[in-house]
DNA sequence: ATAAAAGTGAAACAAAATTGCACAAAAGCC
DNA sequence: GGCTTTTGTGCAATTTTGTTTCACTTTTAT
């Protein structure tokens, strides 16, 4: 865990907000010249502070409006099952998020796909294909209420 | 829905891994000159297709390791309460996501947070306070497989 | 108290994005 | 078909932004 004052948190929270604005501008508003704010953005992109940049794309925009969750429940939890499953859905292009969980799920899926029946065709690829897999459930979102990967930084201690 | 030709794919599919690409080297590798990338790029920002820019943030680096999912059953779905609730957890920083969703659950949430004891803290605020909860179900995210927001452009019909 | 280390602002510099312009390809329109 | 309009392009000039340098200040450790 490294170290930060509370300017690298200040440029982080303008940062995850919105990366092209410009080192001036971040400057200015924290109180701190413009190449600090450049050393410091450096630093935390080397440290791996700042992982990495990128444009989100509107799904909808694309021709991707559907948005599904699914719990998978897994048949054993043998090491070697689930190491094959998480590469199944790491390499999978529709299933945008993954996280081995604990409780009563073991793998929490968010997919992204055209329509209905796309993802019917990715739960025959992807589910009734591994045999590791005892069953999952599916959630239809209605409504993408909040979607980011922001993370607090207000009550960050110093 | 926009129109958006092989170029604005490539684009996008660049962009949505590292906006940071010079569009110099975008055009190169697309065969496009910098100029039409960037006159790309400004129109899809226009018109929404490219959402926002974002750095993203290592929630470890900064303290906030503990990833969890929970499901909210509401015990009405009275729009009036269902509204009241979203407004919460849009406005609740340690809820990075949420979903308004059909099937088991009404909300899906990813939340993020330093402890657990932070997030005990956090259920009393948002869950127990809150009357239209029913109960909600929460799983510890072990491992990370997968996060992003990407969208999968592979198979876009043009 | 002093020396080393780390961090800073201002200015020079380099690299990138943006704009203007002339030209070519595609899309309507008689 | 021929014509105009629209849309998109590449190149070059311009502007903006990011990066490096350097002299100076603050902090840290001895």
């Amino acid at each position: 865990m490294e170290k930060l004052d509370r300017f690298d948190i200040a440029i982080l929270k303008i940062l995850q907000h919105d990366n092209f604005t410009p080192q001036r501008d971040i400057g200015q508003k924290i109180g701190l010249s413009a190449a600090a704010v450049q050393r410091r953005v450096k630093r935390m992109k080397a440290e791996g502070v700042i992982q990495r940049n990128v444009s989100v794309i509107n799904r909808e925009k694309i021709g991707r409006p559907i948005t599904l969750f699914v719990e998978v429940i897994m048949e054993s939890e043998k090491a070697e099952f689930i190491d094959s499953t998480k590469a199944i859905f790491r390499t999978t292009p529709e299933v945008q998020q993954c996280y081995y969980v604990t409780g009563d799920a073991d793998f929490m899926l968010i997919i992204v796909v055209p329509t209905m029946h796309d993802y019917e065709l990715l739960t025959r690829r992807i589910f009734f294909g591994n045999n590791y897999i005892k069953h999952f459930r599916t959630m239809v979102a209605m409504d993408l209420v909040k979607v980011g990967l922001d993370v607090s930084l207000d009550a960050i201690v110093l």
